[in-house]
RNA sequence: GGGCGAGUGGCGGAAUUGGUAUACGCGACGGACUUAAAAUCCGUUGGUCUAAAAACCUUGUGGGUUCAAGUCCCACCUUGCCCACCA
């Protein structure tokens, strides 16, 4: 007997279904569309682990389950190759980042291969390729054309490690979020998306998504958005104004003073003479200040007073104007009216520089200290006894009217700033004219190619080494033909991956970035699958495109996911991260060369626990995995050694479409776990019923082809090779998903719990068409209930087919 | 401080969404096969008390609702991730 070799039957398969191009979708086809995706990785140098592979392990099951369910399946497949991965693994091995991308996608290439992910490969993509980064540039152009890509000098995020600024979305903890380095301000002439201007679109259209609520959270908290208003408190003797913004304008009359930001434009001249020097000192030392230092919640408050005072537009009290840094100059006006009886953060201020407290809200009954909550109105005039609410309105209409106040709504999320001094990305299709100023690369004159060149070790002077090649920097302007010169910032990699599941659809256009009909066709996605740590850069970066996109007519949607899913983290069988550190990194490699094969890694991956669950990696966990594999092979294996003409058994039909029923409603609903799970059971079963029916019937050739089919999502070699034992007909992947029929999930007989108070007593085996009367003399009638049943119970409670609860 | 989750045998985890808790797998133990081991196959395996049966206990802790709670409600404990002086 032929004993189960995955080294043989995988490579085989492998070269095979390339070969026959199974996997390639159809761009017009009569089934239904399925568009399955799953993040497009960055070719690091380290090759993928356990953890990356079970994220595309979870979308080529449902993309093989979905193809044999008869959907036209696009299962695509590329590269994230710009950007600071490949360009520091470059750095690192001093070779171009060119090569180091050739290098590395082959590498990951060679690894998702050998697992037998069914991509279609014809529409591999690589964001470095010029044919790709072609229409990236002409995006750029598109937003620059609409006034959403603009140029501003600005302090912004600077990792010295990476010698480069980052977005806001990038720096995690003031971390550098690819390096892990502290970061530092610098400024910079800096180009930026204008995302704010889709701010409320963002968070309201998270509504129509099928996202999971952790990540709708992140984003909306990360748009920030918030409802308040803005009020004018006018600077006593003199004639200038200050602008502030609430969200509690309902508690004004509480407002004891206001604190201006360090970076306030009009510090300087609300600025007493003698408060001066100290308010210079202070303003020195807290711009200085580290930004990381500067967000520290814990962190004792600081502030200084101006010596002037302001007019509370409410009730003409006079308030005192300081100076603290826990006021952020980026938000709102840069200026706040304090009210310390309700805001935790005044209170501290207040309580260290001995201000006043005044209490405009009513505290619950036994409430101590500050109290942000809403209630009812005291010590506010003729607001008095109106509900936090209705002041609120109330109070803003009253000012507006006066001209004091508007309503206003602000938000977290700053623009998206894309320049990057670095080398590795898309050159911003710019060019700078000291006549007409920034003036884009005329669209026919696409791409702006990245140069070669010898050199692409980050400056740190704030330039990229673009800037050094002056063949390529010195240019003629595309307006007036006077000499100019090109951008040398290149963008963000984020740019690239905001787009690249459009250019799936259609990869392979040369004059536009994708065909209409064919995204039309296949976009939206319909399962995009990836880990959370995209959900404030990515994904809103994406889902920004797609609207701008939309705004433009080149697509009909505005939303590019319709439905995502986190899988979870899979951690080292020491329960720590897998990290190169700790050397405790699983790579697929390993496993497959012990023997095990793509097949068993991939239940695995998948058997471990709830894919969206991280779970520790288990070595021994590999041995059952396999041999449950073998056990199926077993099975095929001696039922073709077998004599035929013996008979099979309803139970074996009972067990195949029981199995059939149980799998295809689990992978619908992505429970992989319990879905392996009923296979084994099943292939439990089945060795039982083989001693019984000798397994040699067309039942059991039946059987064991549905058993293989199941079996297909999960481990495409083994199920490919039985199938081909089996004798069928083409590929097992190729065929239609079995249907399991109604009356063999009807059983004989059933199991009836039976009860007294709650307490199991007695399980009773009756035929399935026993009525409740019958069923329930059955239960009196045993002899443990009646032990139980010395008095008439009070009720009884019969749940059809399941149990029956006596109340005594 | 805010948001989202999680807590079930020795371990990873199941549980028809309120109806027989511990499916499936790992590990452990026993048996068959073998000169022997591995592999394979077949059993047993939550705890206490037992010779055994019976009984009792058991889903982080404490309450509650219900004929019935891992599941629903309240309070608390532990823990993971994300955000965090955004007025």
């Amino acid at each position: 007997m032929q004993r189960y070799n995955p080294k043989e039957i995988e490579p085989k398969w492998q070269k095979i279904w390339e070969d026959s191009k199974i996997y390639e979708a159809d761009n017009s086809s009569d089934k239904p569309k399925k568009y399955i995706l799953e993040y497009f990785p960055y070719p690091s140098g380290a090759a993928m682990h356990v953890g990356h592979v079970r994220n595309y392990t979870i979308g080529d099951a449902m993309a093989r389950f979905y193809r044999m369910q008869g959907f036209n399946v696009l299962h695509p497949m590329g590269w994230d190759a710009f950007g600071l991965p490949a360009e520091n693994y470059a750095i690192k091995n001093n070779i171009s980042p060119q090569t180091a991308i050739k290098e590395n996608t082959g590498k990951f290439k060679q690894q998702l291969m050998q697992m037998g992910f069914s991509y279609d490969w014809s529409r591999e993509i690589n964001s470095s390729d010029p044919s790709y980064y072609k229409w990236t540039q002409w995006f750029f152009q598109l937003l620059f054309e609409r006034g959403l890509a603009y140029q501003k000098e600005s302090l912004q995020w600077w990792c010295e490690h990476d010698k480069t600024v980052l977005a806001n979305e990038q720096v995690e903890a003031g971390k550098c979020w690819r390096c892990g380095n502290s970061v530092s301000k610098k400024s910079l002439n800096q180009w930026f998306f204008k995302i704010t201007d889709y701010a409320e679109r963002l968070a309201d259209d998270l509504e129509k998504l099928d996202w999971p609520d952790g990540v709708k959270a992140m984003q909306r908290n990360w748009i920030g958005k918030s409802k308040g208003a803005e009020v004018d408190f006018r600077v006593e003797d003199a004639n200038g104004v200050i602008r502030v913004f609430t969200t509690r304008p309902d508690t004004l009359f509480g407002a004891t003073f206001i604190v201006l930001a360090p970076e306030h434009p009009l510090i300087d001249t609300l600025v007493t003479d003698s408060e001066k020097i100290k308010v210079e000192e202070y303003i020195k030392t807290s711009v200085q200040k580290s930004e990381i230092e500067r967000q520290e919640t814990d962190r004792d408050k600081t502030g200084v007073f101006t010596g002037s005072y302001a007019i509370n537009p409410v009730n003409n009290a006079k308030v005192p104007i300081w100076v603290a840094d826990y006021v952020l100059p980026g938000y709102g006006t840069g200026a706040i009216m304090a009210v310390p009886a309700h805001d935790e953060r005044d209170y501290d201020f207040a309580k260290k520089f001995d201000l006043q407290i005044i209490e405009v809200v009513q505290k619950p009954e036994g409430f101590e200290g500050c109290y942000s909550g809403e209630g009812l109105m005291v010590s506010s005039n003729h607001y008095n006894g109106l509900s936090s609410s209705d002041a609120r309105e109330k109070i803003v209409s009253d000012l507006s009217s006066q001209g004091a106040a508007e309503e206003k709504i602000n938000y977290k999320i700053r623009d998206w700033l894309i320049s990057r001094q670095r080398y590795w990305g898309a050159p911003i299709p710019i060019i700078h004219c000291q006549k007409d100023g920034a003036v884009a690369v005329p669209k026919d004159q696409l791409p702006v190619v990245l140069p070669e060149v010898e050199s692409f070790q980050p400056t740190g002077d704030g330039r990229s080494v673009l800037a050094s090649i002056p063949e390529w920097v010195y240019t003629t302007c595309p307006k007036c033909g006077g000499p100019a010169q090109r951008e040398t910032d290149t963008m963000d990699g984020f740019a690239c991956s905001s787009w690249y599941f459009l250019r799936f659809a259609d990869p392979h256009s040369d004059n536009e970035p994708f065909s209409k009909d064919k995204v039309k066709y296949w976009l939206p996605v319909d399962d995009y699958i990836g880990g959370a740590e995209h959900a404030v850069m990515h994904l809103l970066y994406a889902r920004m495109w797609t609207k701008v996109m939309f705004d433009s007519n080149l697509i009909e949607f505005d939303e590019p996911f319709l439905k995502l899913r986190n899988q979870g983290m899979i951690l080292a069988p020491d329960g720590r991260k897998m990290s190169k550190s700790w050397g405790n990194v699983i790579a697929p490699d390993d496993i497959i060369a012990q023997g095990y094969g793509a097949d068993s890694v991939r239940l695995m991956e998948l058997f471990i626990g709830p894919w969206d669950q991280s779970a520790a990696w288990s070595i021994e966990g590999m041995g059952g995995v396999f041999r449950f594999l073998q056990r199926v092979w077993t099975l095929v294996q001696e039922y073709l050694a077998s004599e035929k003409g013996h008979i099979d058994t309803r139970a074996l039909h009972q067990s195949i479409h029981r199995t059939i029923q149980k799998v295809t409603v689990d992978i619908s609903e992505m429970s992989f776990n319990t879905a392996i799970a009923a296979l084994m059971e099943c292939v439990n079963e089945l060795y039982k019923i083989k001693s019984v029916d000798k397994y040699s019937s067309e039942g059991w050739q039946n059987s064991l082809e549905t058993l293989v089919q199941l079996t297909a999502p999960f481990a495409p070699h083994i199920a490919e090779e039985m199938w081909a034992q089996l004798e069928c007909e083409g590929s097992v992947h190729a065929s239609d998903w079995p249907i399991w029929s109604d009356d063999y999930l009807v059983v004989e007989t059933m199991k009836i719990a039976v009860q007294v108070n709650g307490k199991l007593r007695a399980q009773l085996v009756l035929p399935s068409e026993s009525d409740e009367e019958e069923v329930i003399a059955a239960a009196r009638s045993d002899e443990k209930i009646k032990k139980y049943l010395t008095t008439e119970p009070e009720k009884v409670i019969y749940v059809a087919g399941r149990l029956i609860n006596f109340v005594v």
